[in-house]
DNA sequence: CAATGCCCTTGACATTTATCAAGAAGATAA
DNA sequence: TTATCTTCTTGATAAATGTCAAGGGCATTG
C-alpha cells in the first residue's frame, strides 16, 4: 500500500504537499506478536500501517479487552497519548508480521511551521477519527450483536483469516461463543 | 454557568484570550421540545449549553436512537456537520427550556486569524471530543448494562429527575424497562 | 512422528435482556 | 376538576447472550 496515494485520501492534500510530508514517516518492521506499544509507555509516533495487522487492547481487573484492530491502509497509534503525552490507555500489539511507516512527534510538530495548511490537515485527521467513534457508538445503541458482526464482516473481511476470532469478538462487545453461533447461523 | 470559566477549562486558555473568545457567542434561548437542529439541516453553530438539556437522536427505520443528552456546561453541536459543512447525522432537541450561547460558523471560522493559538485550540477540542467517545466505546464492550448504568449515574445525576429515562435508556443502550428494572434493582 | 499449545466449536445450562401487554402515576390541557 | 396523554413500572414469556466444560482441528516444536 502506497503512503502518497494513503496520505492524499486521508489528508486531501495537493501531491507536491504530500510528497514534502511522506518523506518524515519512518519505515519500521514489526514482528508478530511483539509489542508496538507497551503497557503505560507514551505514544510517540504515528503509523501508518503498509502490511499487517495490529490489535489495540486494554487489561482489565478480569480480561484483555481488544478495542480496535487495524490493518493495511490504517493508521495506528494511541491518539490521546500522542497528542496529549499522556501514557496510553492502550497497549498495542502486531497480529501479524507487519510493516509500517511511522511519523515521530518530533517530525510531527515541525510539520506547523513547514506546512501553512498543516492544522487544517491535523484537525481533519481528528475530526476524522471522531466520526468513525461517533458510528461506533451510534451501532451499539442501534444494531444488534448479529447486525453489528453482519457489517464488520463487510467491511473488514481481510481480518477473518488473519486474526483469532476471540479478538474481533472483543471488538464486536461480544464473547467468541457468542461470535461463533453467530457465524454459523448465518454462514460466513 | 459562567461561559468564560467554562471556555477557560475546557480550550485551557489564558484569560485576556477567552474574553476575546468569548464576546462572540451569541446568547440564545430555546423552548422545551423545540428542535435546535432539524433533519438534514447543516449545523451552523457550536453552541455551549448555559442552561437546561438536550438531547442529540436519530431516526432509524424502526424507532429513534437517542446518541447522547447533553446539560448545562457542555457544548452541543453536530461537530461532522459543523466542520465539514455536512448534512446533520442528527436532530437535536431541547428537553427543557434552556439557554445557549452559540458560536457561528462565520465567526468561528474568523477566529484563525484572529488568534494565534486557535487552531491548537480547536485540534485539542475536537481531540477531547475523541476521547470521551473513546471511553464511551469501550464501555460499551466491557461493562455490563448495569456497570454502565451505574457510571452514567454517577456521571449525570441531575439528568435523572429532568429527562425521560427512555431517553437515558437508549444512551446506554438497552430498552426503557431495562433500564427500570435495573434501577429497582439497585436502588438508584 | 508425537506432543504441546492455541484456537475454535459445540452442548448444556444459567443469566440477561427484549418483547408484549397491562396498569399506575404524574403532567398537561380542556 | 376531569379527561387525556405521556411516562414509568411490572408481569409473563421469548429470545439473546454468557458461562462452563469438553473435544477437535491445526500449527508449532521437540
Amino acid at each position: 500500500m502506497d503512503i502518497e496515494i494513503q496520505l492524499q485520501q486521508v489528508f486531501d492534500l495537493p501531491p507536491g504537499q504530500v510528497r514534502e510530508i511522506s518523506q518524515y514517516f519512518v519505515e519500521e518492521t514489526v514482528g508478530k506478536g511483539e509489542f508496538f506499544l507497551g503497557n503505560g509507555q507514551r505514544a510517540d509516533r504515528l503509523s501508518f500501517i503498509a502490511s499487517g495487522i495490529f490489535r489495540v487492547f486494554a487489561q482489565t481487573e478480569s480480561r484483555e479487552v481488544t478495542q480496535w484492530i487495524g490493518g493495511e491502509g490504517y493508521f495506528i497509534t494511541d491518539l490521546s497519548s500522542f497528542l496529549f503525552d499522556q501514557p496510553s490507555r492502550w497497549q498495542i500489539q502486531a497480529l501479524t508480521d507487519a510493516k509500517v511507516l511511522s511519523l515521530y512527534k518530533s517530525d510531527y510538530q515541525r510539520f506547523e511551521s513547514l506546512l501553512p495548511q498543516w492544522n487544517v490537515v491535523e484537525k481533519r485527521f481528528i475530526a476524522k477519527c471522531f466520526m468513525v467513534l461517533e458510528s461506533r457508538v451510534f451501532d451499539f445503541i442501534s444494531l444488534s450483536a448479529e447486525e453489528r458482526y453482519l457489517q464488520y464482516f463487510e467491511q473488514h473481511k481481510a481480518f477473518f483469516n488473519q486474526v483469532p476470532l476471540q479478538f474481533i469478538a472483543s471488538v464486536l462487545g461480544m464473547t467468541p461463543e457468542t461470535l461463533s453461533r453467530i457465524r454459523s447461523k448465518v454462514g460466513g
